[in-house]
Order: C-alpha cells, then sequence, then structure tokens
DNA sequence: GTCTATAGGTGGATAGAC
DNA sequence: GTCTATCCACCTATAGAC
C-alpha cells in the first residue's frame, strides 16, 4: 500500500474516530507517520483530502442501497431500500455524518464539488426509481415520485439523525431505537399503501 | 440593558450570522464593545454561556408550539404543533441548529445540563400530549403515544434538517420546499387517519 | 517525497493593574 | 468590572534543505 492511501485509510480511522473537528492534517500525519506537510505532496489541501473521503462515503453508502435490489417485487426492493439506509447510519455512523449531517458552509469548497453533488445526487435517484416502479406496477397512486421519495428520505433521514446526534438519549436503547425504526418504515408502508386505496374502491 | 444582558443579545445575534463555527469570545467581545476578558466576569466560562443561549432558544420554541393550543379540535391542534415546529425551523434557523443539529460532543458539557435536557424534554412531552389526546377522543387507535410522537418529530425533523442543511439545495425552491411540508403533514394526517379505519369498519 | 523550521493565524482562558 | 498583556494550545500551509 502506497503512502496516498495509507493516508485515506488513516484519514477515515481518524476521522471516524475524532468527527470533523479533531480531524487535522497534525494529528493525521501523525497516525499515517509521516510529517504534516508530507501529506500535501498528496493531496492540495484538506478540502481536496475531505472530498476524497466523502466520496468514499458514498461508495460504501451505494454498496447499501445495491443490496435492496435483491428484493422480488417492488414493494420488497422499496422496503428494503429503507432498512438499508438504516442499516448504513448505523454501522458508519460518522460517515452518515459527513455525508448528510454537515453543513455545506463548515466544508467549504467541498460541497460546491459537481463530482460529490453528483454522487449524492445518484444515490436520491436510486431512492425515486424505487418509488417509480411502485407506482408503474400499479402498487401506488401514479403521480411524481419524486415528493414521494423526499418523503421516505424525509422519515428515514429524521430518525437516523436524531440517534446519531444524541436527541434519543434516555429516551431510547439501541433496542427501541431498533423498534422505532421498524415502525418508521411499517407507517411509511401504510401511508404509500394507502394511496392505492381509491383504485381499489 | 446592563452589561450581561447585552452580552446575551449580542451573543444571539452573533451566533445567528456566524454558528458554531465563528462564535468565538473575541469576536463577542468586539460586538459588545469590552474586551474578551471581562465576559468572564459574567459567564463562568464559554459553554455557560452557549447554555444560556440553548435555554433562550428552547424558550423562542416553546411560544411557537404554545400558539398551536389555539386550534379547536385535537386534530387541529396536532396539526397545528406540526406546522408549528416548521415554522420555528424556517424562523429561527440556528436555533433549530444549536438545539436539534448539534452533537452533544460538539457542546461539551452543556448537553449533559440537566436543565437543558428538562427543557427539551417538555418541547416533546407536548408534543406526546397532542398525540395522546387524539387518542383519548377515539380520533387514533389507543396505545402508547410514545413512539407516534417519535415518529413524527422523525419526520419534522428529517425534513426541516435536510433544508436547513443544504441537502434539498439545487431539488427545491422555498416554494417546493413549502409544499414537501405540506405532503409531509399531509401524509403524517393520512398515516394517522388510516390507524383509526380499523375502528370504522 | 520527506523532513525541519517557521510563518501567520485562530481560539480559550488567566494575571494583575486600575 | 474592566482593562492590557500574556500564556498556551492548536490549526493550515509554505520554504527550503536533503
Amino acid at each position: 500500500m502506497d503512502t496516498r492511501e495509507r493516508i485515506v485509510t488513516e484519514a477515515r480511522e481518524l476521522f471516524l474516530r475524532e468527527g470533523l473537528e479533531g480531524f487535522s492534517m497534525r494529528a493525521l500525519g501523525e497516525r499515517v507517520g509521516v510529517s504534516a506537510p508530507a501529506i500535501y505532496r498528496h493531496f492540495d489541501d484538506k478540502d481536496a483530502l475531505l472530498a476524497t473521503l466523502i466520496d468514499g462515503s458514498f461508495s460504501t453508502f451505494s454498496s447499501y442501497l445495491v443490496r435492496a435490489l435483491s428484493g422480488k417485487t417492488p414493494l420488497e426492493r422499496f422496503r428494503r431500500t429503507g432498512e438499508a439506509y438504516f442499516s448504513f447510519a448505523l454501522d458508519h455512523p460518522r460517515d452518515y455524518r459527513l455525508m448528510f449531517l454537515t453543513d455545506c458552509q463548515e466544508l467549504g469548497f467541498v460541497c460546491i464539488s459537481e463530482e460529490i453533488k453528483d454522487r449524492a445526487g445518484g444515490t436520491f435517484v436510486f431512492l425515486v426509481d424505487r418509488a417509480k416502479e411502485c407506482m408503474d406496477s400499479g402498487l401506488f397512486q401514479a403521480g411524481d415520485p419524486v415528493p414521494v421519495a423526499l418523503n421516505v428520505w424525509s422519515q428515514t433521514h429524521g430518525l437516523a439523525s436524531l440517534w446519531l446526534l444524541g436527541n434519543l438519549e434516555g429516551r431510547l436503547d439501541e433496542a427501541g431505537f431498533r423498534a422505532q425504526v421498524s415502525l418508521c418504515l411499517d407507517s411509511i408502508e401504510l401511508c404509500l399503501r394507502s394511496r392505492e386505496a381509491p383504485l381499489r374502491q
């Protein structure tokens, strides 16, 4: 493994442990075993390094989403997409935070990067596709799938972020949270199924 | 207005403009017109000052929630609580961020403060009460109102935070966001109403 | 490519005069 | 209570030797 790769690996580890606040070039250099300035031979600046990290986070996220495609029906793929979203958030909380819980201002130029925006857009399109195929197969009422997808994203993101930022501390333990996740996914399904009710009557 | 009050006022202004990152005792002193060390005569440290700010944010939030009580029916009060939540998030984005979008680690001891936790708990109880009175009046299926309230909070928080952190940029403008808010509240209502469906049959 | 040395800046907090 | 002066820790990034 060459130095550049080791920098990325250790950067991910460091960010995982310390978050954005404790993530410094000095600390990273120490972990990698080189001086801080040496890192600048491999990355233009801190932002470029963070952009690489975010890119990797989206790759991991994508791998979770794609698993949902093994579902046999549109509805099953839709449900599994929701489950995959929570699995990712729980398995990779820091990545989740970097991707969805960090203000663009804080990340500086990173958020403007078109590559990153495209990757984020791609994962959203995945969700829109799941909604759309449920509509096309007549399970959900026909219409614009984008607002539906946004609504689903809001719900999953809301619960995940309340948990990850500690806002549920004292109210839910991890088991309670998992139960709440089930309720969240059930309620999404219930809501979308009820959209088909008028068609059935 | 004595100096302590002016410090709090300016601190809120400064935090509103700069966020947690740009919020320093030096900058605050400059705004107030005193030196940074002078602030330490009125507050033990930065955390104590931030705790005062958070406390004020919860006061503002409470005033939004209470407006919802002017609704004539349990369902109307429930709906208006959701609307009040979004109104607060849009009117006071920085306060919202300080209260619900800042990691406990980042705030240091502040999040451990029992006073703050109690205030946060109180606003949640308000939402639980709204769910409970809908249950008691037979509008929603009877059961534990807490998971229902958590589910509603997740949905509203999710949409609000996606918006406030810029994750919807390029996908929704402000008008689109408001439409999405309506859809969110409609979908919550739809979901909770469908819980009463079995009782009607 | 990596080092040391350093520039140039941020920040929180304290000491002691007034 | 407020000031100035200061300490100390930390940061990003560059210069120039090797």
